[in-house]
DNA sequence: GCAATACTACTACCGGGTGTCGTACTAGGC
DNA sequence: GCCTAGTACGACACCCGGTAGTAGTATTGC
């Protein structure tokens, strides 16, 4: 879940970045410009990413294409969705205590979702 | 961090639940009614979640009491607030998939604590 | 058709974190 | 001065993430 490690995050960086879904190549390629990792060592970590639901992949000639199951913000919106979710008791206390840590930019933003999502219902 | 494993979730309600600082006899106490664990583990535990600064211990006769070093509101804030940080790009985009996603009270909650930032401002 | 090539699958190893505990040491109480 | 409650320290197993090698398989170029 949000126990990613630090390559794996790298990653799904990419996979994020690039509009298409990827090949082992492709990802190691971009990696490559800045760290020295091995062809497998990109593909074992796009199969255990595969494994935990975090990307989604598909046959292309004799080759994979990994694409994200989810976008980086709806990835983050999940993990915070997550620690909400583990509160037992009183959820709208750390709610309370989340938004009284926002910046007042983000507290802006979360008034507008807010509103949109009154419309909606 | 957040990175909390079963036992030291456990241990951190028994803490959470109990209003005063507690001892290592206390907390095995109460976990030994559902859980069959050596008095040591219990220690261990709480030794392990002092050193990652969740629980503050202090002096008592020979013994140490243990409380925690924030409510568990505060710390589901701190986790959801630590994933949004690690959002590098549009933290607004994943404040919005976030909120779509919140229960009606939930959002009801959300508004009211907006609501009373903004006084306060 | 066959060899080279491009991928994947499987396996492995190491380090760190967590669950779990035993043993050694220490400071009060009777 | 010994017993007891408590701590300190160390240990071990397991799982996860970083890292990679080797073997197997399929495609492609000649």
């Amino acid at each position: 879940m949000n126990t990613l490690g630090e390559l794996e995050r790298s990653v799904m960086e990419e996979l994020w970045a690039a509009q298409a879904p990827q090949s082992v190549r492709e990802v190691h390629a971009a990696l490559s410009t800045r760290r020295d990792l091995a062809y497998t060592t990109v593909m074992t970590v796009l199969d255990r990413l595969s494994k935990k639901g975090l990307v989604h992949r598909e046959r292309d000639g004799r080759a994979y294409l990994y694409a994200p199951e989810q976008s980086r913000d709806e990835l983050v919106a999940d993990v915070m969705h997550t620690a909400l979710e583990g509160q037992a008791g009183d959820r709208t206390a750390a709610l309370v205590a989340f938004v009284s840590r926002v910046s007042p930019e983000e507290a802006t933003a979360m008034r507008e979702a807010l509103a949109r999502l009154e419309q909606q219902a």
